[in-house]
DNA sequence: GCCAACGTTGGC
DNA sequence: GCCAACGTTGGC
């Protein structure tokens, strides 16, 4: 099993609105950036385990876990004119843009803020989230970072 | 709201 | 294929 960690925006899509779906399921869309795009349709297994990071707000940071849900399939909306996702160059016949559905597992008992992550850097190791300059709203986690982070929850 | 970092687009 | 211009992300 692998560990990812998913960004989102709280005031489009926070923790709170995938607990309150039905199934407390959601496809992940709008992904529009193609490495991104390659974890969720070339590494992601259903059973992976999730952190659910909140992004652009006041306190960015891992808000919850989450599992992945569903096997690889298109992004409905890269079809659909009306969506803010609508990619005209995406061709029916090869979708351009790959999804998963994620479901919720649980919130944690408090959130482990980016500054707070920051701060433990160095025993993180090479941690895609710190990276200077990361804009990558997908990204692995190795088990050794999911457990070390795990661990901050309780303390 | 600012702006640094990064990805994408399109002219040449 | 280069690279300038532009758009987006996301922390602060």
């Amino acid at each position: 099993m692998a560990y990812w960690l998913m960004k989102s925006e709280p005031d489009a899509f926070g923790i709170e609105d995938l607990q309150s779906r039905p199934a407390k399921t959601e496809p992940w869309d709008g992904v529009r950036n193609y490495q991104a795009r390659n974890f969720m349709r070339d590494d992601m297994k259903k059973g992976d385990e999730i952190f659910f990071y909140h992004s652009n707000c006041k306190v960015p940071g891992i808000v919850g876990i989450a599992t992945v849900a569903s096997t690889p399939y298109p992004d409905p909306t890269q079809f659909d004119p009306d969506s803010d996702y609508f990619d005209p160059k995406s061709d029916p016949d090869d979708p351009r843009w790959i999804l998963v559905d994620v479901k919720y597992k649980r919130r944690l008992k408090r959130i482990l803020s980016l500054a707070e992550i920051k701060d433990h850097a160095e025993a993180l190791g090479d941690f895609a989230l710190v990276r200077k300059g990361n804009r990558l709203s997908i990204m692995p986690v190795s088990a050794e970072q999911w457990d070390y982070l795990l661990g901050l929850e309780k303390q």
